[in-house]
RNA sequence: GUCCCCUUCGUCUAGAGGCCUAGGACACCGCCCUUUCACGGCGGCGACAGGGGUUCGACUCCCCUAGGGGACGCCA
């Protein structure tokens, strides 16, 4: 039997962290295994699903490499099929029309609530003939007493009394099916062997249970993996920042940081942090996931990011980079070359975003000069070394052994401490912005804006 | 309220009765490296929710309490 797993969510929103991670597991699940993996869009709220969460979840799969073997499926091409096993049951004395009017239900809730009882239904209609041609929903006769046992492969053993549950709407008064049951007629038709999804579902999955044993079937086996809850421990919020995944691409994320900080969400392998996506294949058990939920934590994820900063190739950070320097106004084509950009600031950037802030002083004059590095290096003092140093990167080869030995001849010329000098120039030509060692900074930046902020600096320093 | 579930450093986690003086990582704090900022290296701070059992021995097993979460829709 090939093992089938699968991603379904309502696409009544954007991809968020949650289900990205219940995606990543039930993927790597499948991948492990030589499996396939599914993706089900579950549609049936006709109300809030849209085109664009479709659009929004398939960029964020994408972008994550989440790749699907089936589908998207969609269940609102489906309703033949749950309707023809609604009708079955309805047949086979599985299910009953009720006309219970929504007022009844309501008022049986609140005083159920009041007596400290569970509020479910009472299966007033259970026994009750309904005329077909009024207004009805169907509901499944879910067996009345016994236990529904599974056996979770994250939580172990799970129990709940039939007593507990009730007869849940299978159909709606408009025709349509419901949750419950669309999700066990296609984990069935389309043969999913394992169910991975988020614990909110486990208080749904004896009744799956149950619906799938009418239809004469056996349940798949099931994992519920544990919520995600923000910074605070509260359930996550758009008050957290970033939820959607395609916030943290924007924020200069790169999705193999995403991915091993998800993946490191509730489960892990000895003392390692860094996971390639081929290691998690390799590594991940669905049976080593936490039952608890964990709290994300965004300084773990930047601390991540920063890692693949630095150890991807260059070409490829440049290649993402591109995109971040454009949102600056910067043409990156136009001015060093940004694979040994980034090279020289990688290991100085937490995010992309970030990267392209500090390298943006290579391809354009800055503003105005960091403050305090202003009070501090601009001084009378600095006005020699500057001109000096100038003198002779003006008629220089422009290559970083020849441009260190400037800089050093100048602070042997004039017998002054390296800071007497490095500090004036590296803000004269960065204006502030982390960078690494002045020749190379200087050999980056090229001949003529390198003079260029020298003379700037120096007007600014007898201005003072 | 009822049912289900969870509980190790601030956070992510290791720990499946003696290996635990509880290990690693992020964050934080020092020191070193250093032409800035970083990277890196070294070190420090810091946890078994509480109470009962079981056992020669409990972070590990059982019970209770507390705290937290989820579910209880003609939402998924």
């Amino acid at each position: 039997m090939t093992i089938k797993t699968r991603f379904a969510p309502s696409p009544t929103g954007y991809l968020h962290v949650g289900g990205a991670r219940t995606a990543l597991f039930s993927w790597l699940y499948a991948r492990k295994h030589g499996g396939r993996f599914v993706l089900r869009v579950e549609d049936t709220d006709l109300e809030r699903s849209t085109q664009e969460s479709v659009n929004a979840i398939l960029e964020g799969m994408t972008w994550l490499g989440l790749e699907y073997d089936e589908g998207p499926f969609y269940q609102t091409h489906r309703f033949d099929r749950y309707n023809e096993v609604i009708d079955e049951f309805l047949e086979k004395g599985l299910a009953y029309r009720c006309n219970c009017p929504k007022e009844r239900l309501e008022t049986l809730r609140e005083e159920q609530m009041k007596r400290k009882e569970k509020p479910r239904y009472d299966g007033h209609c259970r026994d009750k003939h309904v005329d077909p041609d009024e207004p009805h929903v169907i509901r499944f006769r879910n067996p009345v007493d016994g236990v529904v046992v599974f056996e979770d492969m994250v939580r172990g053993k799970v129990a709940f009394q039939n007593s507990e549950l009730d007869d849940l709407i299978i159909r709606r008064t408009d025709g349509s099916p419901t949750y419950n049951l669309t999700v066990v007629v296609d984990d069935l038709d389309m043969g999913i062997t394992h169910v991975i999804r988020g614990d909110d579902h486990v208080n749904n999955t004896p009744r799956q249970i149950n619906l799938l044993r009418a239809m004469g079937a056996e349940p798949p086996k099931y994992s519920h993996v544990p919520m995600i809850l923000g910074d605070d421990g509260a359930r996550l919020s758009k008050r957290h920042g970033a939820v959607s995944v395609m916030q943290y691409r924007e924020q200069g994320i790169l999705p193999e940081a995403l991915l091993n900080y998800l993946v490191r969400l509730g489960w892990s392998h000895e003392d390692r942090e860094h996971f390639t996506v081929d290691e998690m294949i390799e590594l991940f058990d669905i049976e080593d996931v936490n039952k608890a939920a964990s709290a994300f934590n965004t300084e773990k994820l930047l601390w991540l990011n920063q890692h693949y900063i630095k150890s991807e190739p260059a070409e490829r950070i440049a290649h993402l980079l591109s995109v971040h320097m454009g949102d600056l106004g910067i043409d990156p084509a136009v001015g060093p070359d940004l694979v040994e950009v980034v090279e020289a600031q990688r290991e100085r950037a937490k995010t992309l975003v970030e990267l392209a802030e500090i390298s943006a002083f290579y391809y354009k004059d800055f503003d105005g000069y960091n403050e305090k590095s202003a009070k501090k290096a601009f001084k009378e003092a600095a006005i020699e070394p500057l001109e000096k140093v100038k003198a002779k990167l003006a008629d220089v080869e422009w290559q970083r052994e020849a441009l260190h030995g400037c800089i050093k001849q100048t602070v042997e010329e004039l017998d002054i401490g390296m800071g007497k000098l490095g500090m004036p120039l590296r803000l004269a030509v960065t204006g502030g912005s982390p960078a690494p060692d002045l020749d190379l900074t200087l050999y980056l930046i090229g001949r003529e804006a390198t003079l260029r902020r020298i003379d700037k600096a120096l007007e600014y320093i007898r201005q003072q």
